[in-house]
DNA sequence: AGGGTGACGGGCC
DNA sequence: GGGCCCGCCACCC
């Protein structure tokens, strides 16, 4: 398991996502320790475990918009998740202005 | 061990 | 606002 620490590290990010709240993968990625990384975080949560309770619907592009194909399912899936959450969409995309996770500045790394 | 790939982002037009 | 291009680098053949 030390293989792909990178995994790890950007999952762990993920599950500090509040519920009700969005995070871009620039972001976990920077607060996973892989800044400048945002592809890394997209590709860590293309291979998220089902087993494992990751809130990967939490993470959405810069753009606040979901980063699957429109048409898919897993667009459909994720939109819903987060629309079960209380956020909405106007136009096929997220308010970032309000609804970014901000962590409180300098909040820790560990779970 | 080398090269292609990607659930991105920022800069530029 | 939208589209293209290039950088980034862990992963997976």
């Amino acid at each position: 398991m030390t293989a792909n620490r990178a995994y790890t590290a950007i999952w762990a990010a993920v599950k500090k996502i509040p519920r009700g709240k969005v995070a871009t993968y620039g972001q976990i990625a920077t607060l996973a320790g892989y800044a400048k990384q945002p592809r890394l975080a997209g590709y860590a949560l293309a291979h998220t475990p089902a087993s494992e309770k990751i809130a990967w619907h939490r993470v959405i592009n810069a753009q606040g918009k979901i980063a699957l194909p429109p048409r898919s399912a897993g667009y459909r899936q994720q939109r819903t998740l987060l629309e079960n959450e209380g956020v909405t969409f106007i136009a096929g995309r997220v308010d970032l202005k309000r609804y970014r996770w901000q962590p409180c500045n300098d909040s820790p790394l560990l779970d």
